[in-house]
DNA sequence: AGCAAGATTAGC
DNA sequence: CTAATCTTGCTA
């Protein structure tokens, strides 16, 4: 029998964003289109926290943008980066505090073959999902699907009741402020985290 | 109104 | 190393 898959409860997201960043490892993200079901675990994330954190969305103080920041924990924030790429994040935290955990990677779960064909035959499985604009792409996320419930949309969160082996923590990649703080968290050594060094 | 920078990626 | 491409926030 396949593991029973549970969405995990708005009460998981209330609660301190690095707690939920790690525990987020394992889990799987899954997006439900009429193309199919794309769907991987989450093996990468970071902890954006607050307005304090200069690297946060929130460190401007509320905008048109950002405003999911500021909304209930549990809900997906979506935006478009570099003008290119979209990239996701769970908001965390209780009403009206700024937070969220960006998910960076993920291992491929289902959908593969809906991965391929949004991003190209030519990409190695480990790849498919391998970065933040990178995973958004393969599952087909975009600003359609910002501010979505990850409770009760076809964005969802579920536990799969997998074991995490081990857990490493080190400094945000690709940014130029807040990289003081130690908020990326990855599953050691799996093939997917994105590794990529920023001078 | 104009401009520089940004939680990135692919290609040369 | 650099282009691609667009929203935000600051300056005028």
């Amino acid at each position: 029998m396949p593991t029973r898959r549970t969405k995990l409860p708005h009460s998981f997201y209330n609660r301190p964003t690095l707690q939920v960043a790690e525990q987020l490892l394992g889990k799987v993200l899954v997006h439900r289109t009429p193309s199919g079901i794309a769907s991987g675990m989450i093996v990468e994330a970071e902890a954006y926290i607050g307005e304090d954190d200069p690297a946060c969305h929130a460190a401007p103080g509320p905008t048109r943008r950002n405003v999911p920041l500021y909304g209930p924990p549990g809900i997906a924030y979506v935006y478009l980066n570099y003008g290119i790429h979209y990239l996701v994040n769970a908001v965390t935290e209780a009403d009206g505090h700024p937070a969220a955990v960006l998910i960076r990677a993920l291992a491929p779960v289902g959908g593969v073959v809906l991965m391929h064909a949004r991003r190209g035959a030519h990409v190695a499985g480990r790849d498919l999902c391998r970065g933040p604009g990178n995973l958004t792409k393969a599952l087909g996320i975009a600003l359609s699907e910002n501010q979505l419930d990850l409770v009760s949309s076809r964005l969802t969160i579920e536990d799969c009741g997998c074991r995490v082996p081990g857990v490493s923590w080190g400094p945000r990649i690709g940014i130029r402020v807040g990289v003081e703080h130690p908020w990326r968290c990855w599953m050691t050594g799996h093939p997917s985290v994105s590794g990529r060094v920023i001078k």
